[in-house]
Order: C-alpha cells, then sequence, then structure tokens
DNA sequence: TAGAAGTCTGAACGCTGTTCAGACTACGAT
DNA sequence: ATCGTAGTCTGAACAGCGTTCAGACTTCTA
C-alpha cells in the first residue's frame, strides 16, 4: 500500500529542493549566473535528473517567477494593510511596487522587465496576483474620484495601468542603472508617483485639449481610441 | 611610405565590417543569439580574430550602444525639427523615444533596459547624446514653465527626467510584452504622456500637499529631499 | 635576404542546456 | 523466492558559448 503516495511525496520534495536551489542562487548570484549544473550540484544530484521535474530550465524561473508575484501581493497586502485612505494606500502600494524592485531585483527583472523566459510574456495575465491585486487598487481609485480627489472622467483600470507601468519605468532605470552617479533613482521615482497622481487630479486634461487636437491628428498616432477617460 | 596607413584604414574596415555582421545578426536575430563566431562566419574570420579588434563581447554591444544612442538622437531631432511650439515639441519627442523602443527593439533594450553589458551602466552618461538632446528638451520644458502652462516650481531637469522615465515603464512593458492580449501598449503610452503632463499643470500639486507630508513621514521614504520643485 | 612586426587560425579550455542509453533500485505478481 | 516491470538516476555525449594561445603565414624594414 501507500507505495505510490510515498513516491509522490519524494517526487514533490525534490521538487521542492530544486526550487529551493534554484532560488538560493538566482537571489544570491543573479539570473544570469544560474546553470543546471550548479543547481545540481547543490541538491547532490545530477543534471539530467532536473528534467524528470521540470521540462527546461525556463519552467523553473517561470516556477520562480510565480512565486515573486505571490511575495509582491504579500508585500502590497501588508503595506497597505493599516491605511484607510484610498489616496493614502495608492501612494504606498504604488511605492512598494517600486521598494520591491530594490529589495528583489532578481525577482523583479524576472517577473516585469526580462524577455528571457517566453513563457512568462504568454502566461502573464493568468497569475492571480493581477485579479485580487488590480482589483483593490481599482477600488481605491474609484474611491478618490467619488471623493473628487481624481477627475470624474478617468477610468480605474486604464489609470491603475499609467501609475504602475510609470513606478515600472523607475524600477526598470534603477535596475539598470542608466543614471549619472549623482542622479538618485528614489527621488525620480517620488517624483514619478507625484507627478502622476497630480495628473489624475479633476479638470487638469482639459488645458491640454488644443495641443492634444494637434498631436492626435498626426502621424505619429495612429490609434484614435482613447482609455484613460470613460467615452 | 604609406604602408602604416594602409593597414590602419585595412584595421578600420575590418572593425567597421564586424560591427556590421554583429549589428545585421543583433537586429534581426535578437541580443541574446548573437555569438562571436556566427559575427565571424559572417565576416569569413575566424572567431579568434575579432579578439585583436574588440576586447570583449560586451564591447561590440557597447560600440552598438552607442551607434544606437546616434539613431535615437536623430529620431527626435528630425521629429521635432518642424515644430515651434514647446509643449508639442516635447510631446512628439518623448512619443517618438517611445516609437524607437518599437521600431529599434534590440537597440534600445542595450541602451536602457538590459543589464548583462556592465560597462554601459557605467559609461552611461558620458554618451555626448544626453548633452545635446536633453539641454534641448530642458529649453523646451523651460519655455511651457515661462508661458505658465507648466508649474513655475518646477525643475526642468528633474521634470525630464520624470518624462522620459515614465515612457521607459511603457517601451519596458511593451518589449516584455507583460499585457494582457487585449491591453494595448500603445493607449496605454499615450495615456501615460497625457497624464504626466498634465501633472506638471500650475497649481495642481498643491491639492495633493496633506497627503504627500503623510506619505513622505512614513517609513517608506528615507530620503526628505525633494528634486522636482525648486527649494 | 634575414629579421622583425603584424595578422590570422585551429585547437583547446571550461562553461552552457539538453538528450539518451543503460545501470540500478524497488515494487507487484506469480 | 523469483521474475519482470516500472520508475529513477547517472555518465557520457552533442552542439553551442566566450575566450586564450602557440604557431603558421604574410608583409614590411633594414
Amino acid at each position: 500500500m501507500g507505495t505510490k503516495e510515498r513516491q509522490q511525496r519524494d517526487r514533490d520534495r525534490l521538487r521542492h529542493a530544486i526550487l529551493t536551489a534554484a532560488r538560493d542562487l538566482f537571489v544570491t548570484e543573479g539570473y544570469r549566473n544560474v546553470s543546471m549544473r550548479k543547481v545540481a550540484d547543490r541538491i547532490e544530484y545530477s543534471a539530467a535528473a532536473i528534467y524528470s521535474y521540470f521540462p527546461s530550465k525556463d519552467d523553473i524561473f517561470f516556477a520562480l517567477a510565480e512565486e515573486g508575484f505571490r511575495l509582491l501581493a504579500d508585500e502590497l497586502l501588508a503595506t497597505v494593510k493599516d491605511t484607510a485612505d484610498p489616496l493614502d494606500r495608492l501612494r504606498r502600494g504604488l511605492w512598494a511596487f517600486y521598494e520591491f524592485s530594490k529589495s528583489n531585483r532578481e525577482y523583479f527583472e524576472l517577473m516585469f522587465v526580462d524577455r528571457s523566459v517566453p513563457s512568462l510574456s504568454q502566461d502573464f495575465q493568468r497569475f492571480e496576483f493581477f485579479q485580487e491585486t488590480t482589483a483593490r487598487a481599482e477600488a481605491d481609485l474609484q474611491a478618490c474620484i467619488a471623493r473628487g480627489e481624481f477627475s470624474r472622467e478617468l477610468n480605474p483600470a486604464a489609470a491603475l495601468h499609467v501609475l504602475w507601468v510609470g513606478m515600472l519605468g523607475a524600477a526598470t532605470i534603477g535596475l539598470s542603472q542608466r543614471l549619472a552617479p549623482g542622479e538618485d533613482p528614489d527621488a525620480l521615482a517620488r517624483d514619478l508617483l507625484d507627478t502622476l497622481l497630480s495628473g489624475f487630479t479633476t479638470g487638469i486634461r482639459s488645458t491640454f485639449v488644443a495641443s492634444e487636437c494637434a498631436f492626435h491628428a498626426s502621424a505619429a498616432v495612429t490609434s484614435t481610441t482613447t482609455t484613460l477617460n470613460h467615452a
């Protein structure tokens, strides 16, 4: 009896050990310096053995990315937990997103920047992280709109994208170290966040309508749909 | 006579051929799929020969990145050339920056995102591209401030960083394909740009002062200096 | 014409992800 | 207790990678 079950337990245990070894290497030595042989050495198996637990190296990193999304979701939840004000919740959440890019460089790069794990681009939207976290953030955005802190024409889903993708820019520049020595990526991130939130305030966008039209009529922009504001 | 000169010409020619071969492979097959042996095959030399023209593979990509900065600078200049209005110039320039990330994916990734060419992080600020282009853009920003289109307290240098780093976020997410199938990265980029520019308009930021203070007093933000606004 | 200077190559080193025949173990059925 | 089978793991190998280096070859100088 119970043989199958024990075999399955053993398999799960080894699978877990592989992920642990890969994660340790990954966070200390960086994404690019993890090799199947190094992982194998850590768990004291041959490199070939790993291939009966993961079809390829990419699949290990896909699993680690999933882990990263859980980590980030937990981090965001913890950050926002004791804050009642929707605008403060948004600020703190977005700032935590940026901070995560520094405290978990390798995870972050894997999750949002890297192109070398193709399956991540494909299955990105499937992570439940996005359902939960975006729903919460959109509710906060909606609350800010209801309170009159943000423009009433704002589309919460599109606005949330604008916010986190903006912060992604700051995170990317911080990770890739493309700033001059004197320039502080944290200050830049903060200014970026301030500017974006300011941009959502009621009645601002109308001052731009004239030049927007000029711009949108140019050849530079092909799409004519606007997702940020409701129709 | 002239021997040294001819030798130098030959060296230059071959060096150029190496760069051409590397660039061709690079833009068609992607950064990660360029190998010294493939480049060597193209120019019909051995892989070892390349090492008397470039100390390492990284140096080839450093040279290509420089090329990319020239390309982008030309692109930005051409885009903005016939536009007089400073705000329109800013918009068009920033949009061209985003478009460049799509039309020159590999260059862009090398220039702003990639971490695997360490020398790029180190020498980033040295590219003269930044002197010229940022000076022009800052002048436009200054003009917008003078015209009252942007807040008078705005620091042009910091504001420019905010703008292009924000657009970098949109470019990054477009390149790494981390959007759901239905989501349009172009629309996102446009909304981001609109929001950032709106955020610079006069008198907006004051409505945020209260919650900003709450935020800045929190443990999440260590830095207390604000670069975006003048002191 | 001998020597020096310069250029290019083939082979090699140690690494990479991945595959596969075969060895080994442990089990269920007879 | 023994046999066959199912599952697991390994060593060796393949094709590729960036890089180095002794030596062959060419070309110019004296």
